[in-house]
DNA sequence: AGTAAATGTGAACAATTGCTCATATATTAT
DNA sequence: ATAATATATGAGCAATTGTTCACATTTACT
């Protein structure tokens, strides 16, 4: 019965410290050797852990990735939430340039944990995580555009803000793998701004 | 000296033959199990040949891997190809929905391999055959544009191409997690291809 | 101080599996 | 027919590694 899920709950100080020493050296380590060259042994030394303690709270090796996901999800959409936060009453235009600029600012945040996370994954099993910040994601457009409907053409706002999430979504992902340099420049925003504001039949 | 490449060349039938045998149960076990839990004897076995035939054509796991994939992503090219064939002297409009549509195509044909690629591939370490792939994607997609210059409002045509095919990308990538269901509705593809034709500048 | 609970330790096990190699069979060439 | 080459076989090796467990140490509690 393998579970992704910790182990046990730390309580005292000394346990919160072996907790998150595990996580850190487990995030070091993924972008190091990536996640089939990662071992648990070398994990629990690096995190200055015995490898019994590491079994403590983390039923198996996949668990502690897990954990490492989740909480760099968590971080990811603080990125876009607080991007957003800055422009609750601006107009369309300009939500959509934050969204934008939120959405690439996540993407190159932490960059070497990112690239692993995107690149190793899906065959650790935590799709739900990515499919869950998807849905939050869009949860959060869809209110910014329901607060202003008359200036979108679209009806479904539900569609609407997940062909916005998806589209910048690919556009970063396959920057980052095909052009890496493309990703700081000032025309690929541009550009993805222009696609979403003429998606949704808004005048730049 | 690990290689992605085959080791040596089938010349006899019979050989050529065993080739194939070893790829088809790879793919088969590929799907079934993931890259992970499928072991290359299981594999031997199912392709209905020693384990000493598999190493004598491949170098090691990977690289089994490595010829499914790319004869994948040759199947897959060849459908985008083949739908935008059918559209080389009509309006942009058109062509935009071909591409579109055939995209959601090659999305959809034989799923369950494309599923596990995407979800497995990066660790196996193909992302070139991806980027790859992009690449010439992208190369059809710009001559497609540039024989249409007049109609099109952006003036990077190759960057066009490439925010073509990336959201496009990402839009089905998503979808394909998300929301399986949707990825046959006609709401989506018209929800893209209207995208992509607004960011062109080109009336519907 | 003394006890119970929490936490930490690491040697060693069990199981898996990618891969080799010595040998056998089939095909081609002379 | 005979030699030479190509292809096929599969038992077993070598190496890795995730995980456990019996025991030590520290903290919390009465």
């Amino acid at each position: 019965m393998s579970s992704y899920t910790p182990r046990k709950k730390p309580t005292q100080a000394r346990s919160r410290a072996t907790f998150e020493a595990i996580i850190e050296a487990g995030a070091q380590l993924l972008v190091e050797d990536g996640f089939h060259n990662m071992t648990t042994n070398a994990l629990a030394e690096r995190a200055g852990v015995s490898i019994g303690s590491l079994y403590q709270y983390f039923p198996n090796k996949e668990s502690i990735v897990a954990s490492i996901i989740e909480r760099f999800a968590d971080r990811q959409f603080e990125i876009l939430a607080g991007g957003l936060q800055e422009v609750i009453t601006a107009p369309l235009a300009e939500v959509v340039h934050h969204l934008v600029a939120a959405m690439f600012e996540a993407k190159q945040a932490e960059p070497e944990l990112n690239r692993v996370l995107v690149e190793q994954l899906p065959p650790i099993g935590q799709l739900d995580v990515m499919r869950d910040w998807t849905e939050r994601a869009c949860h959060l457009l869809e209110m910014a555009l329901e607060a202003r409907r008359d200036e979108v053409e679209v009806e479904d706002l539900e569609m609407a803000a997940f062909m916005m999430v998806t589209s910048c979504h690919g556009i970063m992902h396959s920057t980052l793998l095909d052009r890496p340099k493309l990703l700081d420049s000032e025309v690929l925003r541009e550009h993805t701004a222009r696609l979403i504001l003429r998606y949704l039949g808004c005048q730049e």
